[in-house]
DNA sequence: CTTTATTTTCAGAATTATCTGAAAATTGGA
DNA sequence: TCCAATTTTCAGATAATTCTGAAAATAAAG
């Protein structure tokens, strides 16, 4: 590997957690060394960096740009393509995150759904059909929670997450200043939640 | 497999999403088993239901153990070891969560504070710092985040949840309530946030 | 159109992960 | 203690994946 030891030590390490969850290990190196990288690359920079092959890296890329992972650069004069990474590292983890819904929460979302209108044959299908049930109400609560979330402005979203739990205390103070008689005030949220 | 359909359906599609996610398909079956069964069961009980070696259920099961996500259970009279999920799948997130974030998150969280510690040795080495930085303080944002919400009853979090981005309406509602003179109500939530 | 730089594809090699059966270890009861 | 039921371990077999080099495809420049 032809790094500087402070970046070879980060791409080691990110590659190796890449591979923890379900993505190549070469992929995630690749992208590490983009992601440090002050200038977009092109493939045969991958190459001497990392020290794999040039196809290696030609596949790597193609699957981190189906992620839309990338931003391809082209540099004045010269015929191959360069790629970088967003600067914003917060449009980097919507996209990591909207892909990931894409790819394994709207399918299970789906195969939850049809499964759980099919009419039960059995006691087991029965009570199997219940825990799917808790478990497609889990996953709607937390994608919604995303979707909504999803729309702030990044300032407003680190906003929110800096108060994580304080939150509650607002809104707990929310629901006493303004409850309507007989606590129709917190009424319904408490509805959203059951299910 | 010796399953009815439906249980078959989502163990298939469970085993599935768990080899993305850096699971075993196998492992990641043996839990949607457990998961859809009403009774606790044996590992000759899996081993029929998946039609894999007794060996292969004994490994899975262990691992799963070592994640912690299975309850031991015990039957009158039977020497055997019999296993369940826990019924609360809010407290099997949880789980979950705080096992990933143990493995992946906390280790990544300790390279990247030695990496920011060195003394760049060269513009490469800077410009990567820069950038460990942003990653290191986006993972503390949201590590914080969830430390905090995690202390939550479940009944609360699910009302947060629920919220989504309404909880910034709120903010901004106590903020024009409580807003001292120049805005100083809000600089301790900025200050966290710009790092 | 031809040439040349560059990228992509893909069959097979190399590597890694998973699975199994047999043997060893463990456990509870007699 | 011994025995029998049960679980765990692990070396080797099997299967899946990742990687490579060579060839094909693509695309810009002449």
């Amino acid at each position: 590997m032809n790094l500087p030891p402070l970046c070879e030590a980060f791409v080691l390490h990110f590659g190796e957690m890449g591979s923890r969850w379900g993505i190549n290990r070469t992929v995630g190196q690749i992208y590490a060394v983009l992601f440090v990288a002050e200038q977009p690359l092109c493939a045969d920079d991958i190459v001497e960096r990392l020290g794999i092959s040039r196809s290696n890296v030609s596949m790597g890329l193609k699957e981190l740009q189906n992620w839309n992972l990338l931003k391809p650069r082209h540099v004045q004069g010269d015929r191959r393509e360069f790629f970088g990474t967003p600067d914003d590292i917060y449009s980097i983890v919507r996209t990591l995150v909207d892909e990931r819904k894409k790819r394994e929460i709207d399918p299970t979302l789906t195969i939850l759904r049809e499964l759980l209108m099919q009419s039960p044959g059995s006691d087991a299908e029965r009570y199997a059909q219940v825990r799917l049930k808790e478990m497609h109400e889990l996953i709607e609560l937390m994608t919604g929670w995303y979707a909504d979330v999803q729309k702030l402005e990044t300032e407003r979203l680190i906003q929110l997450l800096s108060m994580g739990s304080k939150v509650v205390k607002v809104l707990e103070m929310k629901d006493r200043l303004f409850a309507l008689p007989g606590g129709k005030g917190r009424r319904a949220i408490s509805s959203q939640a059951g299910g």
